[in-house]
DNA sequence: TATGAATGAGTGTTCATTCAT
DNA sequence: AATGAATGAACACTCATTCAT
C-alpha cells in the first residue's frame, strides 16, 4: 500500500471539488445564475470555504476558464506528427469531441463565447494562445495551399464555430460521437475553410 | 374612422418602448443580468409599469424573442422570386447582416442560442418556424442536388452557425457589412452545405 | 380637522425614521455596529427599505451626522443679542445640556469624534461650519481680552471637549441637566479657555 | 540560574505580538472593525494560534484595555516625590504626552471612552484604580486648597477630558509633544480645576 | 395607465471560532 | 504551541414583484 501523502488534511482536493462544481454549473446556467450556495452546496462544502480557495466568484470562474483554455492548448500541441494539416484538424476535433462526450462542462468551456466581461487579463491571454496554437495550424494550411485564400484568423474562427457546434451537441447527447452526422459536419467544417 | 382609437392613453408606445429597452439589454448582459430597473430606467417609465403590460420579466422575454423570431420567418418568407437556392440563402444572409448593421439587438436575438430554459412552448414554437422555414429552403436545394447528401436539418443548422458567427462580428462593428471578411465567410457558409 | 396634505403614501416619514433609527444606534454602539437589519427593525420597516431612500449605510450615517452639524450650527447662530462673549458660549452650552436631556442622541452625534473614516467631504464641510461658527464666538472673545492668547482654534476645541464631557454626562442620565456639576463644569470650561 | 526557561518553545513572545497587533488595530480603528485575521496578519502568526494565548477577541482586548490601565496607574503612582500638586499634575500629563508621542496607541487605550460594552469586570476594576489614583492627587490638592471646590472625581474627570484631547493631538502627530499648544493647553487644564 | 414605496427572498462576502493535524 | 482548512451565522446590498394611490 503506497499512500497517499501524510495527507495533512488536504485542501487540495476540496479545492478540485470547488473548480468541478463551478466548471459544471457556470457551462450549464452561464455565470450569473451560477450563485456561491449552489457551488458549495455541489461541492459538498460550506459557502464560506469557497473563500478560503479563491478571491471570489470571479476568481474562481478565471481559474476555471483558463484551465480549459489551457487544456485546449494541450489538445492542439499534442496533435500533428506525420498527419498533414487537414488530418491534424481532424485529429484535433476528434479529442474535443471525444471529451465532450465524456465530459461536456470542459469543452464547453473551452469553446464558449460569453461572460467574457467577467475574464481577466490572464485568462484573455490563456484563450489568445488557445486561439494563436490552432491559429499556427490553419496557417500552415494556408501557406501549403489546402487552405483557402484569406486570413488564416478568419478560418481558425469558422472552423472552431462549426467544430463547437459538433462538440455542443455531443455533449448534449443529441449525438453520439462516433454517429455519421459528426463525421458529415466535421466535413463541412474542413470544406468551409478548404481552398477549392 | 381609420384612426387609432383616440381616447386611450396609448399605453402601446409605452409597450413598444419596453419591448426594445429588454431586447438591447438581454442581447448585451443576458437574461439574468438583464434587471427590472435598468429595463425601466432604460425605456423612461417606473418599474412597476412593466406588470402593466407583461406579467413578469420572464413573459417580456418571451415577447421580445418571439418578436425576433417572427421577424426572422418573414425575413426567409420574403426572399426567393426567380433566384435558385443559393442565391436565396444569400438573401437572407445578406438581410440578417444588413439588420445586424444597423440593428445588433434584434439579429442577436434571433440567432442566440442561450436562456433557453426561460422560453416558454410559444417561443418554442415561433423559434421551430423560423427553423423549418429556413430548412424548407435547404431542402429544397438539397431535392435539387446543390446541397450535400444528408438530412437537411443538420446543413441548416451548419450555414446558421456560420451566419450567425458573420451577424455577431458585423453587430459588435468588428466588420463593415460589405467588407471583404463577410462575403469570404458566406461563401464557406455555403461551400459548407454545398454538395461537391 | 387639517387633513396632513391628501397623503400619497408619504415616504417622507419613512424616511424621518430611518434617520431617526440610525441615529440612535450609531450614537449608542458605533458605526460598524449598527447593523442594516437593526437599523430596518428600529425603524419598523424592512431590510430593503433602507436603499429606497439612501444610497447605502454609508449614505445614512453621513446624512445623520449632516443633519446634526447643521442643528448645531443654528444653535451657535442663534444665541447671541446683547450677551457678551461669555454669556453667549454660556448660552449655546444650554442650549446643547438641554437638548442632551431630552435627546442624547442629536448632542452626541454633533460632539461625537469617531467614524471619521466614513464621513463624505459634506459632512467634513458641515463639520467645518459648526467649528467655525463656534469659533468665530471665541475669536471675538479673545478680540475683546476675555479669552486667553493663543489660536482660537485651540481654545474652540478645549472649550468644546468639556461641554462634549458634560453632555454625555447628562445624556447619559448621571447628570441632570440643571444639577450643580453642570454648572461647575461649565465654570471649568470658560475658566479653561479665559484670559486671566 | 537567572535564565529564562530554556525548553519552553516560548510562546510568550507570541502572546506579546498579539496584544501589541490587537492594541494597534483597536486604537485606529476600533473593537468591531479590529478583525481576528488583522490581528493575527499584523502578529505573523495563523489565526488559530489567536486561540492558543486567549479565550476569544473579547478577552484580547481586555487583556490590551488592562495593561494599559496598568500602565496608567503605574504612571500615576511613579510621579510625586517634592512636587506639590500642580506640579505632579503636570509630570502625570507630561509622561502620558511623552509617550503618545512615541506610541500613541498605549495612551490612546488608556484614555479611550468607548467599545466599553465589551469590557469586563476585572478590565473595569482596572480602570476604577487607574482613576482612583489619578483622583487620589486631585483631591489632595482640594484638600490643600489649590483645587476648586466640589467632588474631586468631577475634576480628575475635567483635568483627564482635556489631557486626553492632548494626548489625541500628539499621538496624532498634529503637534509636536514639545510645542507650544501642548503647553497653552496643559495650563487650561490646570486652570479648569485650580481654586480661583 | 402609470407610479414608486415597500417588501422579503436571495446574493456575494466576511469573520469569529473550532478542530484535525 | 502552532497551523490553517472548514464552518455557519451574520452582513450589506439587489431585485422581481405587489399594491395603494
Amino acid at each position: 500500500m503506497t499512500t497517499t501523502q501524510p495527507t495533512r488534511r488536504d485542501g487540495e482536493a476540496t479545492r478540485q471539488r470547488l473548480l468541478r462544481a463551478a466548471l459544471e454549473l457556470y457551462t450549464t446556467v452561464g455565470f450569473r445564475a451560477t450563485t456561491t450556495p449552489a457551488i458549495a452546496a455541489r461541492a459538498g462544502v460550506a459557502e464560506g470555504t469557497i473563500y478560503r480557495h479563491f478571491s471570489g466568484k470571479e476568481h474562481l470562474l478565471n481559474e476555471v476558464y483558463r484551465g480549459a483554455q489551457h487544456w485546449g492548448t494541450a489538445v492542439v500541441q499534442e496533435t500533428g506528427g506525420e498527419a498533414g494539416v487537414p488530418g491534424r484538424l481532424l485529429q484535433i476535433a476528434r479529442r474535443l469531441i471525444e471529451t465532450a462526450a465524456r465530459d461536456a462542462a470542459q469543452t464547453r468551456m473551452l469553446l464558449r463565447r460569453r461572460d467574457e466581461q467577467h475574464l481577466d487579463e490572464r485568462s484573455r491571454e490563456a484563450e489568445r494562445e488557445f486561439r494563436n496554437a490552432l491559429q499556427g495550424v490553419v496557417a500552415a494550411g494556408r501557406s501549403g495551399g489546402v487552405v483557402r485564400q484569406g486570413p488564416a484568423e478568419l478560418w481558425t474562427d469558422v472552423w472552431l464555430a462549426l467544430v463547437a457546434f459538433i462538440a455542443e451537441r455531443v455533449g448534449a447527447r443529441e449525438w453520439p460521437p462516433e454517429a455519421p452526422p459528426v463525421s458529415m459536419a466535421l466535413d463541412a467544417a474542413w470544406d468551409a475553410i478548404a481552398a477549392r
